[in-house]
RNA sequence: GCGGAUGUAGCUCAGGGGUUAGAGCGCCUGACUGUGACUCAGGAGGUCGCGGGUUCAAAUCCCGUCUUCCGCCCCA
């Protein structure tokens, strides 16, 4: 409580003991569903030079902009904490060669990032994100898969209600042709906006499509759309995109108020949203980045890729109702003092079937050490009672219903009560 | 960064100026000298987020601050 002395940092949680298998579920899931694409783990550092992150996010960015952790190292170098996993996984994979023309270079990722931005549930300053990169095709179809792999992670874990929002941004040229003709449609209304308003709408006016303001929404209905003026090689591409998507089964719907906030997408873009989430309504963004790979120093290399909030993910499994059943409880060995080695023999051969054996440190009574078995969730406790060992067996009580029988230690009988 | 709420026991919450601040659940001890969970009887645990102010008197009113939450901005 608010005796403590220190607490976690604003925006920022701890994941404890209870929750981290969860967390552990999850990632074993994207792995292995990344992993049976083809794609591999990649680790970067938590840190990475500021300018990385200036020439790719962009200067108007948002991320650029307000919420980067920013701080002068003791060399003097500035030094961002990573706001985003895009652009280090591709410093990466450029300093040590893996990027290779005709060689598409598939990469996954769960990285922490951080941004300074006003907390809000499923709104943190540090926050964790899945995220996969499929580096060097400019083929619709790389599109669809990454797009299938973020959607098919999020089915097979059972979430509903959710829907993939598909957009097409168009190429650098034709978005900053395009640019002039929103800030003509927005004119009017942009001269009696408040200053921050109005420098933030000419940084990036279609930005205004995503807004949740009423009079803005408003004003954007009869805007001009994007769509409508994309280069024929940007149509061709959506359309195949869709096309692939519906034979993948990925259920989408296009929507020209996703525009993303990172400079560097070209093309396509999306987002994954669920209602489950209020005001942060993304569980994953991505898109592709034609320009991002040369902006850093490499050569031209057409890539798309996502992230994925783990801790929105969460929010709507748990809104949803699906949380995991707990893992199955320990077993329990009760002992007095003289029986504590016979106890410890039999915790490491029950351990060493891949169970989870406890024992009692504080010397407590039988008594003491059911109530600790209880309240530790044990399945079962073993009890090496003196009456047991002149036997050669052990009592095994099924914490859930009281039932209790006696085994030989180790036997066959033991071991299938046990794993029963 | 802007606007609005919120904070009382481990947890969920009641109490809205007047002697020692409550409930449920949880926790501890005992009834039970080899058996938890159930039942019964006891018990521990709170500088009422923090700091300042008003008052004879503040958990209660005022100001500040921090946290969390909601909306905007923005995004995962």
């Amino acid at each position: 409580m608010s005796r403590n002395r220190f607490s976690a940092p604003r925006g920022t949680q701890d994941l404890l003991p209870a929750e981290s298998p969860r967390w552990q579920a999850l990632q074993a899931r994207f792995a292995e569903i990344c992993s049976a694409r083809g794609y591999g783990e990649i680790r970067t550092p938590i840190f990475e030079e500021t300018e990385l992150f200036v020439r790719s996010s962009g200067e108007t960015s948002e991320v650029v902009g307000k919420q980067m952790y920013t701080f002068e190292d003791r060399g003097g170098r500035s030094i961002t904490l990573r706001p985003e996993g895009t652009a280090p996984a591709l410093r990466a994979a450029l300093e040590h060669r893996l990027i290779q023309p005709g060689l598409p270079l598939r990469m996954w990722y769960l990285v922490q990032n951080f941004r300074y931005e006003r907390p809000q549930k499923g709104r943190l300053r540090q926050h964790h994100q899945f995220g996969a990169e499929l580096v060097g095709s400019d083929s619709p179809l790389a599109d669809a898969e990454v797009i299938a792999l973020a959607w098919q992670f999020l089915s097979d874990l059972g979430l509903k209600g959710l829907t993939v929002r598909l957009n097409s941004i168009g190429r650098a040229a034709t978005r900053s042709a395009f640019r002039e003709k929103l800030l003509a449609h927005i004119a009017p209304w942009l001269a009696d906006q408040t200053e921050e308003n109005r420098a933030r709408a000419e940084a990036n006016p279609l930005r205004l499509f995503d807004s949740k303001d009423q009079e803005i929404a408003e004003l954007m209905q009869d805007a001009p759309l994007i769509l409508d003026v994309l280069e024929p090689e940007s149509r061709v591409r959506q359309a195949a995109l869709e096309a692939e998507l519906d034979r993948l089964g990925v259920g989408w719907t296009l929507d020209p108020r996703i525009v993303r906030g990172l400079d560097y997408y070209t093309d396509t873009v999306f987002e994954i949203q669920s209602g489950a989430l209020g005001a942060q309504s993304a569980v994953s963004g991505g898109g592709r980045y034609d320009g991002l790979v040369e902006e850093i120093g490499g050569p031209p290399t057409p890539s798309v890729g996502f992230g994925m909030g783990i801790e929105r993910l969460l929010l709507i499994l748990e809104a949803e109702g699906l949380v995991p059943s707990p893992p199955s409880g320990p077993i329990f060995l009760v002992c007095q003092a003289q029986d504590r080695a016979a106890a410890e023999a039999l915790a490491g051969e029950i351990r060493g079937r891949g169970q989870t054996a406890i024992l009692d440190l504080d010397g407590r009574s039988i008594k003491g050490q059911m109530k600790l078995a209880d309240r530790l969730g044990a399945r079962f406790s073993v009890i090496l009672g003196e009456d047991e060992s002149a036997r050669g067996v052990v009592s095994i009580k099924r914490m859930a219903d009281g039932s209790q029988t006696e085994a030989e230690p180790g036997s066959d009988e033991f071991w299938s009560i046990m794993e029963s």
